[in-house]
DNA sequence: TTGTGATGGTAATGG
DNA sequence: ACCATCACAA
């Protein structure tokens, strides 16, 4: 009696618990009860990863291994089942007395460890669980970064691994000037071996955690190799001399430090007995032994990867962790997630018929009982800026739709492909962010404040006290901080210590009174820290260094980026004052340093700004959008130049280009460009190898309008007619359509290759002269209006299955960059007229102001409120009366 | 020591 | 095309 009524209650938990999980799928709910034990989950692009993370890690919490158990903890008694039976049927939460019977072997939330990507998905993570389980229990959980993880745990045991408490962590540019002091103590001749090239041989040993000592040990390949292996050495002493880790040191010191303290490890295996690794594919060696490390006996360790999103390796991420993780751990059981919820069906095979090219992969085909939704758009521009152009008419289209900016991305492979898109965007007025590039953090004057802020945390980082000694210019110059290194590699001490007595030493006598000023400053600077609030001191800094006071006499003798420094610096300020109110009580030097050195770009995009989004593929890893732009799709860009003799190169780009696919929800735009400005070359690139292996079923390509003109028009004498039909054989001309001799296939005879032979041969050279020069908005150019006009292409553009961008012809005038001339002068707008934009529709003016040959025109828009505009850029159009 | 002009190298992805 | 670095003059 007592039995069937434990069994029958067994059954209700299950039923109970499984209702709590109810809009997972299968799959992901099998990922979710697998709470111990080693857990692989093998998760597809869009296949609901963090949300399975997320219950997971709460199933853990609430329900630990409940599910599944025939076990309670009690008698079961007649209430029990009916109060379970109730709380099913109606949904509601069973009764808190029920809870020792639901909450079998339930984990703590501070049990729990995940690590994650990037801070933003850490953050979301958290989010997430604060939503799922209430702020405490969410805020418990440990979700971070690999490296903000590391620094966490190196802070507390850093002095008994020889480190400071309040070490600094050095960037790349740090990483490099030490470099260059190694180099220059060694008499290295950086042409023979350049520095880059040694720091990534260092990088990628510390990624495969070998030492300094094993590489000197391991006979070089070459003198290179025996180079690198030399500075490796001289570089690893001078960090410890300073105190400092670089990124690859977190996780390799931390890794060392778990290895050798068994005190330590033991310390962090009882402490998260739940591991969770998020972005497994794109873990180092380094990485993996620090997880296995983290480890404990029980095994319990879930990691989720997509063999077909590595996009790392190059920074030393190793496929073979997620290809080896069933070897390593025995017993491990595998789930593939394997349904998409994102994408429509259109997008989702474009991805699989690319990814299904490469040959390394663990093999999964992704589906998806999404709608097939419009085609996959393929665009081919005349240059960059057409391609810009394309992208904000289709942007315009859609905001007329009532679409919104930050529903749309586009994403490129490199960043200096952003500048064209971003400068036309930025003409037009279309509201816009950059992610990465030329970060805050790394703008000159901002990095010169943070480190005379951490040589006060810090006073034995030599590295950066060089960086400021002279900055601004207070007569220290190299001669002295030579004298001043080598006395202080005499004695053993930090160049600062030789600096606050620098009256002892006679070699210094010349220098002396600049030194003990710069003491001075320092002193002042370490008691403001000690005084003052952190943002204070933050400004104390900017103040008693001079540099304020150097920016703003540059700013006085007309020095333009002054002023943007200055600027920069009151941001400074204000990202310290934001950090205090985050982080209140526990707020520090230290903490405040960490954050700048470890939070990315990434980490602070916020998708709540109306605005596009512009960013790297790399960047928009985890991300989705309703509309994506997948732009430069040519040979040379994407594939790089630099993969297109590997291999194995190949395929980390085409998982990128299936990432860059599979970002897209609705809608995606792939555009190549038949000419294109790059690194100060203008280049005629192949349309991308993986636009051709896209089945043509799922796409639909259109050609640049200002093509299309020039085939009609007869140029490059003689090619046109071996087009079928001329501008009217448009939906063929590619030969991409049913012929599927695609892309300049293999023929060699396609319509493309046509043309730059034609444009080479300069055929049509001087009557596109004008067009060319006047990509820059400013050039002599008398060209036609190119979307609309004479020419005709609004009636041969409008095939029924053009994109939406193109179906119609455009009212407005035509690029800033083609259309607009210079010569013709300012456009006159006054206040009160009515004008129609682009991308913003209709709206009044409210004022014009006057700037360098143009006018700034803010304009009160009916649809999107007050923006400002740059009359002779943007498309406006004047409506006479209304 | 500071400021300038020329030069020449460098061009991928990032924590 | 751009930037950083360097040599050199002031």
């Amino acid at each position: 009696m007592a039995a069937s009524l434990q069994q029958e209650f067994c059954a209700l938990r299950d039923t109970y618990i499984e209702k709590q999980f109810g809009r997972l799928n299968d799959m992901q709910r099998q990922a979710v009860f697998t709470t111990d034990g080693p857990l692989l989950i093998l998760a597809g692009a869009g296949s609901g990863k963090t949300t399975v993370l997320v219950n997971r890690i709460a199933n853990l919490i609430r329900f630990g291994s409940a599910h599944g158990s025939s076990w309670t903890p009690r008698e079961v008694t007649e209430d029990d089942v009916k109060a379970l039976k109730t709380a099913i049927m109606t949904g509601t939460d069973a009764p808190a007395w029920l809870d020792g019977m639901l909450r079998q072997n339930a984990v703590r939330s501070w049990n729990v460890m995940a690590i994650t990507f990037t801070n933003k998905a850490a953050g979301e993570l958290k989010e997430r669980l604060r939503n799922m389980l209430g702020g405490e229990e969410g805020d418990e959980v440990f979700a971070s970064t690999f490296h903000s993880a590391c620094v966490r745990i190196l802070r507390r045991w850093a002095e008994s691994i020889g480190y400071p408490r309040s070490f600094t962590i050095y960037d790349t540019d740090d990483s490099q000037r030490v470099m260059k002091a190694v180099y220059k103590e060694l008499s290295i001749d950086d042409k023979f071996f350049p520095i880059k090239s040694a720091i990534n041989q260092m990088s990628r040993w510390k990624d495969q955690l070998v030492s300094p000592e094993e590489a000197l040990r391991t006979p070089a390949r070459d003198t290179k190799g025996a180079i690198a292996a030399k500075v490796y050495a001289a570089y690893e002493k001078k960090l410890r001399e300073a105190g400092a880790f670089d990124f690859d040191d977190l996780i390799y010191q931390t890794v060392q430090l778990l290895a050798e303290h068994e005190d330590v490890r033991e310390f962090y295996q009882n402490k998260y007995r739940y591991l969770l690794v998020d972005e497994y594919q794109d873990t180092s060696v380094a990485q993996f032994r620090l997880v296995s490390l983290l480890t404990g006996p029980e095994k319990n360790i879930c990691v989720v990867g997509d063999d077909d999103q590595s996009i790392y390796r190059f920074r030393g991420a190793t496929i073979e962790n997620i290809l080896n993780f069933e070897r390593i751990f025995p017993g491990t059981k595998t789930i593939r997630l394997e349904q998409n919820y994102r994408s429509t069906s259109n997008i989702l095979n474009a991805a699989n018929c690319v990814i299904q090219h490469n040959t390394e992969r663990k093999g999964k085909t992704l589906w998806t009982r999404n709608d097939e939704g419009d085609k996959v758009q393929v665009y081919t521009a005349e240059n960059e800026q057409d391609e810009a152009m394309h992208i904000a008419d289709v942007i315009g289209e859609h905001l007329k739709e009532g679409g919104h900016l930050a529903d749309h991305a586009v994403l490129y492979r490199m960043n200096a492909q952003s500048a064209p898109i971003e400068s036309y965007f930025t003409r037009a007025g279309i509201p816009h962010k950059i992610v990465g590039g030329q970060r805050f953090n790394d703008r000159k004057e901002v990095k010169d404040i943070h480190s005379y802020m951490s040589i006060v945390a810090n006073a034995r980082d030599d590295v950066r006290l060089r960086r400021i000694i002279n900055e601004p210019a207070r007569k220290i110059g190299n001669t002295t901080v030579d004298v001043i290194t080598d006395l202080a590699a005499q004695q053993g001490i930090s160049m600062l210590e030789v600096i606050s007595h620098a009256d002892a030493y006679a070699k210094l006598s010349r220098a002396m009174m600049p030194l003990l000023k710069f003491w001075q400053i320092y002193e002042k600077l370490q008691e403001s820290l000690e005084t003052r609030t952190l943002d204070e001191f933050a400004q104390d800094v900017i103040e008693v260094t001079g540099y304020k006071a150097m920016l703003e006499a540059d700013a006085a003798k007309g020095h333009e980026d002054a002023a943007d420094r200055l600027q920069n610096l009151g941001q400074l300020v204000n990202n310290v004052k934001n950090y205090c109110d985050q982080h209140g009580e526990e707020a520090s030097l230290e903490g405040y340093l960490e954050d700048i050195a470890l939070i990315s770009d990434i980490d602070s995009y916020n998708e709540s700004a109306d605005q596009v989004v512009l960013m790297t593929i790399h960047s928009a890893k985890g991300l989705e959008f309703p509309y994506v732009f997948l732009i430069g799709m040519e040979e040379g860009v994407f594939p790089s130049e630099m993969s297109k003799y590997s291999e194995a190169d190949l395929e980390e780009e085409r998982r990128l280009a299936y990432v860059g696919i599979t970002r897209a929800k609705r809608e995606l735009y792939i555009s190549n460009s038949v000419s294109r400005m790059l690194y100060g070359r203008t280049q005629r690139n192949e349309p991308s190898r993986f636009l051709r292996e896209i089945e043509p079923e799922y796409i639909e390509e259109t050609r640049s309008p200002a093509l299309e003109r020039r085939s009609s028009m007869g140029w490059g004498s003689g090619y046109s007619d071996t087009v079928p039909g001329g501008a009217s054989g448009y939906s063929g001309a590619f030969g991409w359509g049913r012929n599927s001799s695609r892309f300049g296939g293999r023929t060699g005879g396609s319509y493309l290759n046509r043309e730059y032979n034609a444009s080479e041969r300069g055929g049509f050279a001087s009557g596109y002269a004008g067009r060319g020069s006047s990509a820059s908005g400013l050039g002599s150019g008398s060209s036609a209006p190119r979307t609309s006009g004479s020419s005709g292409f609004g009636v041969g553009y409008g095939r029924p299955a053009a994109p939406k961008a193109a179906s119609k012809p455009v009212s407005f005038p035509g690029s800033p960059a083609a259309s607009r001339p210079a010569s013709t002068g300012p456009k006159h707008y006054e206040v009160g007229d009515i004008v129609e934009h682009k991308v913003f529709g209709r709206g009044k003016v409210l004022a014009v102001k006057a700037a360098a040959g143009d006018q700034i025109v803010e304009i009160n828009f009916e649809k999107v409120g007050v923006k400002k505009t740059m009359a002779n850029f943007a498309p406006l159009t004047k409506i006479t009366e209304e």
